[in-house]
DNA sequence: ATGTAGATGTGATATAAATCACATTTTTAT
DNA sequence: ATAAAAATGTGATTTATATCACATCTACAT
């Protein structure tokens, strides 16, 4: 889909920092495609060809492990996905899937390379992004090697709700398969810590994944005490 | 100390794009230090004033998790340290700690700005620094995460060896309860692996530390099957 | 509607690894 | 040199979680 980018409003703050002439180029240079929930929208193991920039959506970013699929991230739009596979390596080294209907806009890896050499401010932006990405990064890493499991899905939890969606209701956005392998547990354990947690009534969680967050200072407790 | 850079043999891929006028900036804008061993470089929870660029050593990056410190990477020479905890927010997110001798050099973060900000190449390097660190990062994590106990030290052992330096016998850098919170284990159980790799006469581990793997295969062997 | 495949809940059991408890060794300080 | 502190090795025990086994349940295709 043609892309009109001067009015988009899902600009990335780098991409607010361009020129005209330069996001006239990134217009030329920029492809709109809608992915459903489910789809593959780049691969591990392939070419990485484009930058992707998630404009409208949740996606998640997951790689090959020994034992199976790793969930490493959720990005909900407006975000890059896979800056790090894009410049790190010719080969993707993780997948991004869309959890829910996506907009994504790939953006060819030349015109953007010029804008970084060209614009510093947006040079800068970009490093500002993939830093702050990192160190979000190490701190769930850091927790989820340290805590415990029912810590790991309150901190889980907590996540959604804060950051997320912003809401103490909202619907699930992975199973409980994928849940299990974002946290790095058995699915049958994460099945059972969701029981325990409805029965203690800290949360509700109904047959069609909606769950509510009823007694959010448990949560807390739960997550800190690892 | 004085630093040289326009002489200096330890220069990232990044500062050798650097223009004549621009490294004099460097020069002046940089403070050469020694650090011994154990001595902290930056503190987590300090104010990242500084870009840390490790010119000559080995130095460990850890936070406090939930339960207590922990070793997210190595850094060897020559590397930024740092460069996420520096851009990413005011305040230092992790702790670099040296475990050998090591030479440091502190950036002015302004003059380091403005070299992004007027010199594309350099900020290109320095993103695809960013990158291709956070893709090793990820794939740790996830082999981390997913192999137990015998893989994860096989599998550092093997990183040791292969990487860091690059030879069948070295003297193990950490210790073992350093090791223990670097592949999140407790020092017991570490213990009781090097105990059996040695038994089973797939290393060699003397008291001081000297380190020889003996087969090879063997560690490949364990590190793949997780 | 009916069947088939995939996702989920839950009890029973197995197991990896933590914890506890101590002896020993090594390092550091005085 | 000697004492105190820290790091390490190892057996016994406990514990969190994986695994196994199966019963539902849900979704989708025919």
């Amino acid at each position: 889909m043609k892309p009109d980018c001067k009015f988009c409003k899902m600009k990335s703050p780098a991409a607010e920092l361009l020129k005209p002439d330069e996001i006239d180029t990134l217009e030329q240079n920029c492809a709109q495609v809608k992915f459903s929930k489910g789809e593959t929208i780049f691969r591990e193991g392939t070419f990485a060809t484009n930058i992707v920039y998630l404009r409208l959506g949740l996606v998640k970013i997951h790689m090959k492990g020994p034992i199976g699929e790793k969930i490493l991230r959720l990005n909900k739009a407006p975000a890059y996905l896979g800056l790090p596979t894009t410049f790190g390596d010719r080969v993707n080294h993780y997948s991004a899937t869309a959890i829910t209907e996506s907009e994504v806009c790939f953006i060819s890896l030349d015109a953007f390379k010029n804008f970084i050499y060209s614009n510093g401010n947006f040079a800068y932006e970009i490093i500002m992004d993939l830093c702050r990405t990192e160190l979000a990064d190490f701190q769930r890493f850091t927790n989820l090697s340290q805590k415990q499991l029912p810590g790991r899905i309150a901190e889980l939890l907590l996540c959604f709700s804060n950051h997320l969606f912003k809401s103490n209701a909202f619907e699930l956005p992975l199973s409980i398969t994928e849940l299990a392998n974002f946290v790095s547990a058995s699915r049958e354990s994460v099945s059972r810590q969701f029981s325990e947690l409805s029965r203690l009534g800290i949360i509700e969680l109904t047959h069609d994944k909606k769950l509510t967050i009823l007694r959010k200072d448990m949560l807390d407790k739960i997550s800190a005490n690892g």
